[in-house]
DNA sequence: TCGCCTGATAGTTGCC
DNA sequence: GGCAACTATCAGGCGA
């Protein structure tokens, strides 16, 4: 039964991945929506892709940020969670 | 009041996109999940993606030929709306 | 010597480049003119289009299909260059 | 034979535009090429890619200087070809 | 003829 | 570190 089981697997893996990419492409599309939305009231759809590259760099280097400052207070011993 | 109106909508259409993409970075982690988990099956992910690959292949054609077999009718004048 | 020869090289792939860019757009001319001469004669442009971009996915498919068959098997070891 | 002309030549023109089409998708594959073989002698294609489009802007711009001298040459009667 | 929209192309990121 | 998949941008074609 181990090819039975093993299409049955495979069955499961690909059902799964295509119900993925379907929730996926609704996504894109609403994100598109978004955009079109966007340009009808006049903004101009580059530039708000501008924006959200930039905050997305800037949630990334505090994130950074946050990561060093975690490395320090570790490697001195001064977090919360440590030594208990 | 209109520019704190569009700053407003500026900042709406901006926190909207950013939802969604993080619900879209989401569901590509979710995707590579099922691409990680079908390998510690045994499965190749090289192949189930082919499979994905080919099986939307087919869907495209399917809607490929409807949209074709739709222009000729159309072309022919034999669409069931024309004419009322 | 070396910066001159790479100058040299530069000026080569550059100059490359922008042939091969030229044939292009001259073939991208040549493909408009056959959808003008079609049209001229009576064809709708874009069913031809969408006969043509049928026949691409048609190929596509049968191609993904072979790469498909290869890659079974390959994974399942009865490839024929294997184990000499 | 309406039909079966028009079957002809709709079968010449998507013929002809396959073709057309094959030989614009080797030049791509000359060009990425090109790319290539640049990359291997240490070029970042990147900026190859900019030195391209700057010199067809450039192109872009001369012939639109052209154009405009070639404007109020005529429009001054100093074309050599006016008025044989 | 202009604006939109789809398809082609260039750039980026993640995998091997 | 190179390569391939994916994403975002751009240009050409179509319709109003």
């Amino acid at each position: 039964m181990t090819q039975g089981i093993a299409a049955e697997q495979l069955h499961s893996i690909v059902t799964r991945i295509e119900t993925l990419e379907e929730r996926k492409a609704d996504i894109v599309g609403d994100i598109r929506d978004v955009y079109t939305e966007a340009k009808l009231n006049g903004f101009d759809p580059k530039i708000i892709r501008q924006i959200v590259r930039l905050r997305k760099l800037d949630r990334a280097e505090r994130e950074e940020q946050e990561a060093l400052l975690d490395l320090y207070t570790h490697a001195l011993g001064m977090t919360a969670d440590a030594d208990l």
